[in-house]
RNA sequence: GGCGGCAUAGCCAAGUGGUAAGGCAGGGGUCUGCAAAACCCCUAUGCCCCGGUUCAAAUCCGGUGCCGCCUCCA
């Protein structure tokens, strides 16, 4: 089966077609680094890498950009009251950013451009607009003029008067129409400048993604993302700044991730219901964060609360305890051969997990198809004999879903500390010899140490706490 | 008002025309020196409510409720 996506633009699922017979070039609208992420700013960095991981699975090389929003007003704003340079700032949080990430599984995009360093490309772009008549000075701002671009609203089903009833002009704007938009904004005294043919000034926020995208990936694109509330006005308004400059489509398909809630409801400053990203990871394991988010549909809302975390713990332990056993198992018997049924049932299972993410990259089910297929892996570690080459493939299945869903579900084969090693070896001399309140006493001493205990038919297996 | 989404067990969540996946939590059992892990069984005569279409609806249509966007919020 091919990749179907949801695509924005065209309100269906579609067979993924990309430009290029094995390339994609995908963009995904990055933050605007003015504070520390927020759970619901890790769901598109999550799901957007978990759509490049499955991507390239799929044997596509993924060109993947996502930029960094580091001047605006809300940049300013919060350096102006933490008495801070806004490069600094901006900075800093850029950091903080890839650490967050980072620890959620995210890998570095290929770019990740800054309006900072993409200014000239800004300028240009604005330049060419206001050359073919798209765009127009005034009092040193420049507007992008939607009524010259007809297909205005096409992104996010709007239409036009619609949008143009609820639209209003703030005090200071000269726009010729409420709906026009700022592509340069003149600076106010001291705020931070760029030179520019119209004013000393910045960029508005939406042209800075169609340079970008311009520069980096070309003027058509295969897969551009972000958050669903990006739809309109951002992604709206880099359709029209785009295809009014090139005369083309700007992205093939638009993806967009619903909603994180907290409680049912909307994550807000007013509510003080922000979940910082740095706190979560402290408390809890990052690989959790992430296998939360990713066992529900990227589309659909989430709700978020310390309870559905701790479930989704659980669920990600049953799994991680499972590969656990099939090493211990591995380790533990004799080789029985090739064992057909076994490796034929994992095919089935491998080929579900594709047409899993198939549909829509469908996380939700992928993980659904993983348990069932650790509940038919638990029966097979029940059997008294086991075949080496079924407990590796079983490894290798996991190894691969780990690694699109960017979650490691194996962990490090550590090699027994000697001192463990020994007491193991006395416990179970211990307890042969019916020496139980000795055996006790070694395992509480192992598990002082963080080592838990497991006695089976093929012997004593054992696992970090 | 316009556009879009969502309503399924105690909680989370699949399923979008053919008779209710999975996870968490809970109960019972098996295994074990004890434990842990695991396995087996049980937990929605019903999918917000009411109409309609159909041989057949959780799935389609109408209605209702909630939420998001239409304000430089992912």
């Amino acid at each position: 089966m091919a990749i179907h996506m949801y695509n924005t633009l065209t309100r269906r699922k579609e067979v993924f077609t990309p430009l290029e017979e094995n390339r994609v070039k995908m963009y995904v609208c990055g933050p605007t680094v003015y504070n520390y992420i927020h759970i619901g700013n890790a769901r598109p960095a999550v799901v957007f890498d978990m759509v490049r991981r499955y991507l390239e699975y799929k044997g596509y090389d993924v060109e993947y950009v996502s930029n960094f929003t580091d001047v605006d007003d809300k940049i300013i704003r919060a350096a102006q009251d933490a008495g801070e340079d806004v490069f600094q700032l901006a900075e800093r949080f850029i950091e903080k950013y890839h650490e967050d990430t980072e620890a959620l599984g995210v890998r570095e995009a290929d770019a990740h451009p800054r309006v900072t360093n993409t200014m000239d490309e800004i300028i240009e772009f604005i330049e060419a607009l206001i050359e073919k008549d798209y765009a127009y000075e005034a009092g040193g701002d420049v507007y992008f003029h939607t009524k010259a671009f007809p297909d205005y609203g096409k992104l996010s089903g709007q239409a036009v008067d619609e949008l143009r009833s609820g639209a209003r002009i703030e005090v200071g704007e000269q726009k010729k129409d409420p709906l026009d938009f700022a592509l340069w904004k003149k600076a106010k005294d001291k705020e931070i400048k760029w030179e520019s043919p119209w004013s000393e000034g910045r960029p508005g926020w939406h042209i800075e993604c169609s340079a970008m995208v311009k520069k980096y990936l070309g003027d058509t694109i295969d897969i551009h993302a972000g958050g669903q509330d990006l739809t309109f006005p951002h992604h709206e308004n880099e359709v029209a700044q785009s295809e009014a400059l090139t005369g083309k489509q700007m992205a093939n398909y638009w993806l967009h991730n619903g909603y994180i809630q907290i409680d049912n409801e909307k994550m807000s400053k007013s509510l003080g219901n922000f979940v910082l990203v740095n706190e979560l990871i402290e408390q809890h394991d990052p690989k959790v964060v992430r296998f939360f988010i990713l066992q529900a549909h990227y589309r659909h809302p989430l709700n978020f609360n310390q309870e559905l975390l701790e479930s989704a713990a659980s669920g990600l332990g049953r799994i991680e305890t499972f590969i656990q056993n099939v090493q211990h198992r591995r380790k533990e018997s004799a080789n029985l051969g090739e064992s057909e049924v076994w490796l034929n049932r994992m095919e089935k299972y491998k080929k579900r997990f594709i047409d899993d993410m198939d549909d829509d990259f469908h996380t939700a089910n992928a993980i659904t198809t993983m348990f069932e297929f650790v509940k038919e892996g638990n029966r097979y570690l029940d059997e008294a004999n086991t075949s080496t080459n079924v407990l590796e493939a079983m490894l290798q299945l996991f190894e691969e879903w780990g690694r699109v869903l960017g979650v490691a579900f194996i962990p490090e084969e550590e090699l027994l500390d000697d001192e463990v090693d020994t007491l193991i070896q006395q416990r179970k001399d211990a307890r042969e010899n019916r020496q139980f309140q000795k055996a006790d006493e070694i395992r509480d001493q192992l598990t002082e140490k963080g080592i838990i205990l497991e006695d089976t038919a093929q012997g004593t297996r054992w696992k970090r706490g």
